[in-house]
DNA sequence: TAGGCCATCTGGTCCT
DNA sequence: AGGACCAGATGGCCTA
């Protein structure tokens, strides 16, 4: 726990500049997580010999280490890019964050769940027209011009709206999983929700 | 200016 | 032993 790395913590960039593939995206940050300052060499440490090379391995590591942190967390966000890009977007709409994107795409898969399977039954059922809850549908609802919520509250809604008998119902998406906010279980979920104003709708539930 | 989001560093733990 | 994964800490940027 010595300050072993306290004297070495100038950011690995300059022993590995921008080694991953595509740090282009990265934040210039990483040239200088810290204001490069000029060290002024402030309480060096005399090392013996040894203690000096277990100093250069440790450091070496320690290097190599953020490396493939780094590298780790590029990968997590161009997966997390990749589900962006699957997800409806309104084109307007700012990048949606990490957790937005997780709490959405959740939502998003739940929706086209409870999409098919409404589907389903309906098909099931002889004489009924067929429900326009397609993908085709899922793509309107992606589109800028869709009113989400007065769709949402009306129209077809009533020809889906019973999915709140669904067994696999989320009540924990409403309120998101994890989120430590409450109160928004009682406005009835659907799965068209889901998909609809998912940042200006309420805020916590997307 | 406070708060949210993000990238990075870091040390610990687990796995191969 | 070394790599992957994780969570905490830190500091920068942006917005209300």
């Amino acid at each position: 726990m010595d300050s072993v790395y306290s004297d070495i913590d100038s950011n690995s960039c300059d022993f590995f500049p921008h080694t991953d593939d595509e740090d282009s995206r990265g934040s210039p940050r990483c040239a200088s997580p810290e204001p490069e300052e000029p060290q002024p060499q402030q309480k060096k440490r005399r090392r013996g010999r040894g203690q000096a090379v277990v100093h250069v391995v440790k450091k070496n590591r320690r290097v190599k280490a953020n490396d493939r942190e780094r590298n780790r967390m590029h990968n997590l966000n161009d997966a997390l890019d990749t589900l962006r890009e699957v997800l409806p977007a309104f084109p307007d709409e700012t990048k949606l964050t990490k957790i937005e994107t997780l709490r959405f795409a959740h939502n998003y898969i739940w929706a086209l769940s409870e999409t098919i399977r409404i589907a389903d039954l309906q098909a099931g059922k002889p004489g009924d027209a067929p429900l326009l809850l397609g993908s085709a549908r899922l793509g309107d609802a992606a589109s800028p011009g869709s009113d989400a919520c007065s769709w949402s509250s009306s129209g077809s809604s009533s020809s889906s709206s019973s999915s709140s008998s669904s067994s696999s119902s989320p009540s924990y998406c409403a309120s998101s999983p994890g989120s430590p906010v409450g109160g928004t279980e009682d406005f009835g979920y659907r799965p068209q929700d889901a998909l609809f104003g998912f940042r200006s709708f309420v805020p916590g539930v997307y």
